[in-house]
DNA sequence: TTGTAAGCGTTATCAG
DNA sequence: CTGATAACGCTTACAA
């Protein structure tokens, strides 16, 4: 039904590789022949089977992208960002929703979507340290995230210990003195949340605070509802704190919520950081401070070294590459939330004394 | 390199056929050679190429989502609706990012990803009613959203004006008389604002209420950033009102922020309505009213009739199904918003005085 | 600069 | 129930 290369080579009055020379761009075509032969293509309306192609260069221009959920501010903007790079690349991203089910996250490793595929780009959530023998695998395949470190995989991680740091460091520096972490993973050893903790303890120790364990907070989930509960909790416990870092942007928008609930203002009585630094950080009330984990860098490099992983698909072992472990670079993006008045004053934050929770 | 079906039917000491039967689990295969196959596939760690399956059966088995933005949460979840209706039938999905530029949605018309897929969902938004004989193609397409009707594809739209009505209608019902509108596009005629303005003058009208054309607030773009600053307007303007109806959820979501600033309280003094009930609706300070507009069954019916469409892309014209035109079902999901005291207290919203605004 | 021939790995057809 | 053969539409040697 459709033309094909033969029904185009034989209006033209050429043969079907001349067709694909012109098709292709290539350089060695001589002006009267490109213009006969874009004559019959036009004329047949033809186009491009990919498929054959695909076949015949044993590719498929295809990149899969596996990701928790695509409903996850983060992980949306992640995919945004990988698909730009792919483009720029000439490549397709298919994209498959895990739902941070581990059957699901094995299934990506072994089920049709690397088929489809030339490589894999992979955020695991479920799947942790304990089944890192599963990322053997002979194909090209990134990941992303924390879960799983160690591996002999190329990762692309952001610096969770640094970045938390960061923003628990400006925070004292801000003149807060009770920080209180929302949404910890205890017993967690890697994973987003032990990290970013570690980065926290680090911070206070540097500034040479003492951790009280009731201002650690455990959260399972990373949602605005589990933030706001947790948030509920602290207070109503009674006990005093001064500033809030909450391990991501949902959970500090719910920690925002429950403070607002209880009239304790931020940032006059309480500052607030998030970390993401997701689009409605910026539109939040107040505005949300948070940390912007390079999520652009995280999916140039993404795609960058996994096309080079394609292209070295066929090669020995010993010409490949080493393989890569990178740690994005982040950067505080201080809004509202933690602007303390002191500050605006023009006074150093670290001089006045913390505002004493009342409620 | 990676085994083919030859060796494995070498192997096993049977036809490739036969391990095309088997991997494709087909019904008459005898027992032991079923298990034969297996075990050289399993020896081989043999992979079956999907390029060759599909450039054999002229099939990708891929369908094209375009879709303006994925970072927008209503598309987010979208795209995720459309994901999992097409793994139910077996389908991958290639998502492409138009950013709501005409020439990138001309493209997703002619370029590459429709030579990848066996048909397209594509919901445009700045294409219109003037290029309604682009959509004249030959290839499986079901069109999303509100910008063009009367073209020859199947379409699949939400009941926007119904809807826009119906919220409305529950605002006047909720005892609300000047209800302002946000996001309205002078001048259109058709497209989203176009439609819920229309349901939300209809609404008016039946209950027999003026429209005042100073509560009619445009704003080209539907963002938090634009709600407010549309909200912030109306305020300064001084016009009295007693409700507004956003557009959208975002824009929704800004007007809170701004009545907020201003200290008007939602929903003592002001009700407020969204549409399309994001996720972040129900985790809004207080929670967003809004309407649902059946995004499941958009996606759902939209894979299907692609589907169908797919499967009767060699089939005689008259033949074929008949093009769909569908509406989606929606529905009012009201929430603190638009809850007003009076209704709490168990007396007809309609029988108390709207309350006024004291600016 | 262009043509010829072969083959990528699978499945459809039709025998057996 | 299984096997032989021939495509699917393209690109890559190599030849002219």
């Amino acid at each position: 039904m459709a033309a094909t290369m033969q029904d185009v080579a034989r209006l033209a009055g050429v043969s079907a590789k001349t067709v694909s020379n012109v098709v292709n761009s290539h350089p060695h075509v001589a002006e009267a022949t490109r213009l006969k032969v874009q004559a019959a293509i036009d004329k047949l309306g033809y186009e491009l089977n990919v498929t054959a192609r695909n076949l015949r260069k044993g590719r498929t221009g295809l990149i899969g992208l596996a990701l928790p959920e695509l409903k996850l501010p983060y992980f949306a903007e992640l995919a945004d960002s990988v698909m730009v790079e792919a483009e720029k690349a000439g490549l397709g991203v298919l994209i498959e929703q895990t739902n941070s089910d581990r059957d699901r996250e094995i299934g990506v490793l072994h089920g049709q979507l690397r088929l489809m595929t030339d490589g894999l780009i992979f955020s695991p959530l479920a799947l942790g340290m304990d089944d890192i023998h599963m990322f053997k695998v002979d194909f090209p395949l990134v990941l992303l995230g924390e879960r799983v470190f160690g591996s002999a995989n190329d990762h692309i991680t952001m610096s969770n210990v640094e970045a938390a740091k960061a923003a628990t460091l400006h925070l004292i520096a801000a003149g807060c003195r009770r920080i209180a972490l929302i949404g910890a993973h205890p017993g967690e050893v890697v994973g987003s949340a032990a990290l970013r903790e570690q980065g926290y303890r680090a911070a206070l120790q540097e500034a040479g605070l003492p951790v009280d364990e009731q201002l650690v907070r455990p959260s399972e989930y990373w949602h605005r509802g589990t933030g706001a509960a947790a948030t509920d909790e602290l207070i109503e416990s009674g006990v005093e704190f001064d500033a809030l870092f909450a391990l991501n942007d949902a959970l500090a928008m719910g920690a925002m919520h429950s403070l607002h609930a209880h009239r304790i203002d931020v940032p006059g009585d309480v500052s607030v950081f998030g970390f993401d630094d997701i689009e409605d950080a910026a539109y939040t009330r107040p505005t949300l401070s948070s940390v912007s984990p390079g999520r652009d860098q995280i999916a140039r490099e993404a795609v960058q070294i996994l096309e080079a992983r394609v292209a070295e698909a066929h090669a020995p072992f010993d010409q490949r590459q080493p393989v890569h472990r990178i740690y994005a670079d982040f950067e505080l993006v201080p809004r509202e939330s933690s602007r303390r008045p002191q500050v605006i004053d023009g006074a150093a934050g670290a001089k006045t004394s913390p505002a004493k929770l009342a409620h």
